[in-house]
DNA sequence: TTATTATCAATAATGATTACTAATTAGATT
DNA sequence: AATCTAATTAGTAATCATTATTGATAATAA
């Protein structure tokens, strides 16, 4: 099966590549809808899946599905009041994190301890929970 | 509104605290119908969503929705190939967590930066997935 | 015991996601 | 450039997890 690029794919991606709004596939619709005005919601949720499988994008599984193209390793804060994600940089997490064994003097070690026995670690996702700025000064 | 004592929420609670395997709605459905034969999916639904509000439990947000009795801070890793969750144990992650300002030096500082700007944070889930030893021995 | 009201079982409704199918189209071949 | 063909799409139906509804049941108060 060789891959063909169309226009809804292209437009997809530019449009996650544009934002840090961490869209639903709803949202992705009604977005591209208005390069596209005949996309179906299907086609949509299909192109996500495929692009999510070749890891051009992240899926945010909290409530309903939502994207980011932002594939460098961050981690997500979720404002449990306005709903909005956060990107969120945790530097030298992923790079250290099947390490064990090395850096025992590491602050890694000293923190996560010897987790790692219960397999092999291929991805991990952080969601922190809480008000964002914004929502605690109204 | 006081809440009454029934034996649904009772057998409810009970499995999920006798249990590491991190049961769906459905899962809890089947196990407890050996002693209630008579429940009914929406009611464990509706008393996982009231333990859930009162921070008995956990909910697991990884496709079907899981949950876990196990309030303490800890983490799950996910097998991608088998769909067992495993509890993580990381030790003083939480604790440590909003002291920004604080422990300038510590190991938290140093790993993750100044990512706290964001908002307060009251919750955090950490989900690894992979392959779990019993996975990689087949 | 009777009244009140939270809770329940049963079932219908909802809403996100996936599957299906006939029509379209990207890219290869002529 | 015209034709071919298999990947992709639009449109729609189906699925499945979860939530809402409703009349019946049962726990607690009066």
């Amino acid at each position: 099966m060789i891959e063909r690029m169309t226009s809804q794919k292209e437009i997809i991606l530019k449009y996650l590549k544009s934002t840090t709004s961490h869209p639903s596939a709803e949202d992705i619709y009604l977005e591209v809808r208005k390069e596209l005005p005949r996309i179906s919601l299907g086609t949509v949720y299909r192109i996500l899946a495929t692009f999510k499988n070749k890891k051009k994008i992240i899926e945010i599984a909290h409530e309903v599905s939502r994207y980011d193209a932002n594939t460098d390793p961050h981690s997500h804060f979720i404002c449990e009041s306005c709903d909005n994600i956060y990107d969120i940089e945790i530097p030298n997490f992923k790079k250290n994190i099947n390490k064990r064994g090395h850096n025992k003097a590491s602050c890694l070690k000293k923190i996560f301890g010897d987790f790692i026995k219960v397999g092999k670690i291929n991805n991990y996702q952080i969601y922190f929970y809480g008000k964002c700025k914004k929502c605690s000064k109204k």
